[in-house]
DNA sequence: AATTAACATCGTAATATTGCAATATTACGA
DNA sequence: TCGTAATATTGCAATATTACGATGTTAATT
């Protein structure tokens, strides 16, 4: 008992859970909005920048190219986190056909 | 150690991240779309609904309601949950602002 | 007043998430 | 190739979330 049921659950929910999971922590938030911010794809201050450990933030890091959401170099010393704009794109249109098909028929 | 470090992360990635968790399960998504698609306000076939127990549609219930994003008739036998679409509206555009405000600057 | 319907709350167990130290791994430069 | 910088992975410990049975609460009905 205590696990989310996630079986049960219809599709389309469970798709907006999981998206939504992406962007629960603000950590992750801030790592996307600091990747947005920087002109430099060498994004390896993101630790000084949050004020979380290495692993941490690489575990963050984790969950958000898990999702699609990076892109770039990831080779040696000079690392690129870049946004993929496509796929972030797809999650906006995503929350946004759910909060377009959820409205209000009484009171 | 393992708690979330809300305290060190800016507000706004605070705020976005709040507002995610509400949508970042399944049975509270389907709650939402429920209460959406609902003619009548008497909504006490969640549990039927969504099939979990009458205690745990409460707790999410609760969730969604301290969010602000429920109102209506909350006393005796024909209890009512009904979307509060201003306070849902406000959160789309929340998110909007995040989303358009994080864009792709290299690679 | 007693009953009942519809929820809320409490207590607790199970599981998930978060955070970090320690330890790989990887690629570049000397 | 050896050292080093940058990041990933592993292995916990701490905390948060999820789920449900049992019980409490509230208001309409009998």
């Amino acid at each position: 008992m205590g696990a989310t049921k996630l079986e049960i659950h219809n599709p389309f929910a469970t798709e907006i859970a999981t998206t939504a999971k992406i962007f629960a922590h603000p950590a992750r938030v801030a790592i996307l909005q600091h990747i947005s911010q920087q002109n430099s794809c060498i994004c390896n201050d993101l630790v000084d920048e949050i004020g979380l450990a290495q692993a941490t933030i690489s575990q963050h890091l984790k969950v958000i190219n898990d999702a699609g959401l990076l892109k770039g170099n990831y080779q040696g010393k000079s690392m690129c986190y870049c946004l993929n704009v496509e796929r972030f794109q797809e999650l906006q249109e995503l929350f946004n056909s759910f909060f377009n098909t959820t409205v209000s028929n009484c009171c």
